[in-house]
DNA sequence: CCCGCAGTGTGGGCGAGCGCACAGACCGGC
DNA sequence: GCCGGTCTGTGCGCTCGCCCACACTGCGGG
């Protein structure tokens, strides 16, 4: 049986995995790519293996905020299991990498036949929830170093890699601020030799220093996660 | 056939309605009660008929932030659908009435017997998570008094009356800001002539108004419920 | 009737983040 | 080696909302 490299896929028995298994299909996450517009109907799903994908939300003219985020510990349209086609957010590939894909037809047939799919994906979905709840107040009460700080952590995890590509100009987008505010908190941070950055490369230099510079909101959402889904 | 005055409910065709409602009974919604704390295992999901719920999120000692709100359209306890019997949120009772109340065993297993209940159920908890992200860039980019148009008329939805016993303290909580920036706005609007209030007593006088003096959320929202659930 | 209290209105000082604008630094391409 | 574009750093005036404090007003209870 193959190592799935994803987290709810190999949280699956065997034989519900080996069935998902045979209706996915490989695929590379480019970054930047958007895998799903908002409003729009999805046509694939995707269970990410590497790498890691942003869940972008709009109001308006004002720019994008993102309010979750998705790597190996989740799957992208993931609102199919409640059976609504259509996502509400723009999903958005942050670091690049490779993710097992499957047509959103093929996916709805295994979803009815397996039960501890079905299982699974609800608690993942309320994690999700939670997330997105916390997210917003977190957004509200705390301040862009420890929020950056989160971030940087969240993305780590996923893509586990030390070192990302991204701009201060993209992260501003992600966390809702000006590319000041982000240039002054990771200069923070660097300083502090939490983490380096160069020319759209991020660097995590030290890890349980950054947890300690983060805001709360990282290590309870990984507890949630760790509680209700694994 | 009783006029369950629930709108998920009343979408269940004759026989699961039924079926439903035999294991349902009535409760009071008290101003201020606590319908559910955050982190507790749920003991009843409650299906509102008349006044109004808030999902209400903390991080830290910051105050409160209202990220969610459940009226006669919706229910309280939709994470059970997930599988999961706790809840993110604390939900708090804002208008006071009345609601059809399961215990959570007893609505387990009327969900797993009642396809049409999981469709639904899965669809508003669409509409719900759909909210919560928009509630996210809402209370980002929306200045207060928008947000406090929003906040009425969403309440006034969900109340079913023009007249809610709310203090600006109160709002201060749901919209996570000071009070004083709540009597600003609140006396902002009443000197357009689309509210009044007085000692904790609010009224929506022009309802149109409001809704031209409301943040795009909550055209979206209605908008969201409108062409998924209903 | 007076006191207390909850609800509301007002003010001043302050800090985080905003918009705008521009300057330096680095990289790749011709 | 020059040039253009992208990424990063910095400055300034400003707004919104913050904290704190206080004054006014109904309303209800002793």
């Amino acid at each position: 049986m193959p190592n799935a490299q994803n987290h709810i896929i190999e949280l699956l028995p065997r034989r519900d995995r080996t069935r998902l298994l045979a209706v996915c299909e490989p695929v590379e996450l480019v970054l930047r790519e958007e895998l799903c517009a908002r409003g729009e109907r999805m046509r694939h799903v995707y269970f990410p293996t590497h790498g890691f994908i942003s869940l972008v939300a709009r109001v308006d003219q004002h720019p994008s905020l993102e309010v979750g985020m998705v790597g190996r510990e989740g799957m992208v349209g993931a609102s199919l299991v409640l059976g609504v086609p259509e996502v509400p957010l723009r999903a958005l590939v942050q670091g690049p990498g490779a993710a097992w894909r499957i047509d959103s037809a093929a996916f709805r047939l295994e979803l009815t036949g397996s039960p501890p799919l079905q299982r699974i994906l609800g608690r993942y979905l309320y994690v999700l929830m939670a997330q997105m709840a916390a997210s917003a107040a977190c957004l509200r009460f705390h301040l862009i170093k420890p929020r950056l700080a989160r971030w940087l952590l969240m993305s780590q995890d996923r893509a586990h890699a030390d070192s990302f590509q991204i701009t201060h100009e993209f992260l501003a987008y992600m966390l809702g601020v000006r590319r000041v505010g982000v240039t002054a908190a990771a200069g923070a941070l660097q300083q502090l030799g939490l983490i380096t950055y160069h020319r759209g490369e991020m660097t995590v230099l030290d890890r349980a220093g950054l947890e300690a510079a983060a805001c709360s909101c990282y290590a309870s959402d990984a507890n949630t996660y760790a509680q209700v889904v694994a």
